[in-house]
DNA sequence: CTGAAAGCGCTAACAC
DNA sequence: GTGTTAGCGCTTTCAG
């Protein structure tokens, strides 16, 4: 603790520049017409004292603070991680900035996290995990008149304002694929029942061996906790009791991972090889990724990822536009899923 | 959008309750003694006309804000995820509130992250993952008169008000662990080179190796990437190589897992069991584990544990400390490991 | 193009 | 105990 540095102001800078504070507030905003030279001194005048502009006065007379607040469900969950991430980014790329709170895994805290936020005179609110809460909230933003866009993992029907990953087009791109390599035998494993991701990709994947008239057994869908050894386990007796199976879509990436061992385990290791040479032998892996995995690349798999960092981008980009404009245009936005293909 | 509600105001939260201002402040802070009556009253107004209190405003006349900033290096990387997640935690439980910004990998925006956070007007700002800029931010800070503390992953010496693992004890603890079973001939697996939190613990292991007169082989400690793939087969070469080795010390545990597997297809799966019967058939398996990962549950290793969580909880208080009073106390916090044992 | 002055919503002396 | 009043630092009419 040197000196105790008494705060600058616009005051001191305009005394500073011998201007007006009126002159250094267009400066700083760069709105008013400045002639050359005073905005020059101006210029100087701030770089000199180190002044920066303090936001909170500015937004109490102006409007608009420049900040959004997220609601996240739970940071450590590598989704959120990674949709957070990809929101601070287009955030700070737009120069805005961002109230992280936590709603908790069933949120408890989501009242009070968006009061909070409230208070803090947010521009808008991105809820990522809504936990069933959807209608509420949207109410109370309404009546706030607070921009207010959900970030989700799979659909939920009482939300309007809502960018997702389109889980089931992704099932349908992955299990397409697999299909034109020539497999008829196309197994699951991994996700809870409860999982409301896991259903909609679930509906993508039956529709598709519909629709190319390849047969459906609940058997061949398993379901299991996203650990690597109960992966292992699963496929293990599921290609036991179906060894004509050819090809296994896997919920994630842990569970694509225990797959995986679990057929190197039995011998039967995954591989994109033509069903010719590989039959009764080889079992084709495929999964879903969310975040990107450095795991994965060891893996002679073919993934579709959702890349939750562009939800959370595109998310950014939305709630500044409805902050912007009064209103907003699109609603539902659903993003596509891209197809990764892998040798080795 | 039906009603464009206006924004209420101390001021009709006074009028409505038949009060003045002061005393709406006062019932909102709860400092000067207000009467029973009074107090329920102006909280009815209030419930009433569901007024939220400013918090820009107030902080622009009071002086904190309540805000922390937080730079963090990247988000996706679950060390930080979950420091972040703690470091919520605790400020949402003090009533307070969290910028998060994003520094970059290389830590690009440093500068430009706390620029932002202190227009914004926080009480402090905790840097997570300096990459080097300490100094700089430190001397920043002072100038500006703003309480800074770091949170790390490893010890940067010219920093002083750090939070970090005691990467080192954690390391003599697990180590000395495995001696303690038996084990003399111990390696380590993972890491880079270029890793200050390896380095430490390196310093953990040898340092315990020589404490109980154990020969130390720099061919025993192999540097990885963290990939399960290559850790596998890092084990397979070292241990066919070096087939006296007993236990292996892994870096994280995705080295753990990738060894655990390795071990299986070599036929030499790890156990906790005492060497006698073990003995050139079984090799034991330990880990660092910066957070909680459930897929170590299945794994039959001992781990060391140096929380993120609690690292991001005591740079909260820290922070908080700080800001309350005028300077701090205790600096360079060194968060002790724990060891957890396992069985299986 | 630039300046004077009126607040944004709240708190903190200081009176009563 | 409660009311009056003067700002916090900034933006924004409205005049020059």
């Amino acid at each position: 603790m040197t000196t105790m540095a008494k705060k600058i102001t616009i005051n001191d800078v305009a005394d500073a520049a011998g201007v007006s504070v009126t002159t250094v507030s267009l400066v700083l905003s760069g709105k008013g017409r400045i002639s050359e030279a005073t905005g020059l001194r101006v210029n100087e005048a701030i770089e000199k004292l180190g002044f920066v502009r303090n936001r909170q006065a500015a937004s109490l007379r102006g409007g608009q603070s420049g900040v959004i607040g997220l609601i996240v469900r739970d940071l450590c969950n590598p989704f959120y991680a990674e949709m957070t991430a990809g929101l601070t980014d287009e955030l700070e790329k737009q120069g805005k900035l961002l109230f992280l709170t936590q709603s908790g895994a069933k949120g408890q805290h989501m009242q009070r996290c968006f009061e909070t936020l409230v208070a803090q005179g947010v521009d808008g609110v991105i809820i990522a995990g809504a936990a069933g809460q959807g209608a509420e909230l949207r109410e109370l933003a309404e009546q706030k008149n607070l921009p207010l866009v959900f970030a989700s993992r799979a659909s939920y029907l009482d939300e309007a304002d809502i960018i997702r990953p389109d889980n089931m087009q992704a099932a349908q791109l992955v299990t397409e694929h697999l299909i034109k390599r020539g497999h008829q035998r196309i197994a699951w494993i991994g996700g809870r029942g409860s999982s409301l991701t896991r259903a909609e990709r679930l509906g993508g994947y039956c529709s598709t061996l519909l629709k190319f008239g390849l047969p459906f057994h609940s058997e061949w869908i398993i379901e299991c906790e996203s650990s690597q050894k109960q992966a292992a386990d699963a496929i293990t007796t599921l290609l036991h009791h179906n060894p004509t199976i050819t090809a296994v879509l896997c919920h994630n990436s842990t569970i694509a991972m225990g797959a995986w061992f679990g057929l190197l385990r039995a011998g039967r290791q995954s591989g994109e090889g033509s069903l010719d040479s590989y039959y009764d032998r080889h079992v084709a892996l495929a999964a879903f990724a969310e975040v990107m995995d450095d795991e994965l690349d060891d893996l002679p798999l073919t993934w579709v990822s959702t890349p939750a960092r562009e939800i959370g981008r595109s998310a950014g980009q939305r709630i500044l536009a409805r902050a912007k404009n009064g209103d907003d245009e699109a609603r539902n936005q659903i993003m596509p899923a891209r197809l990764v293909l892998r040798s080795s």
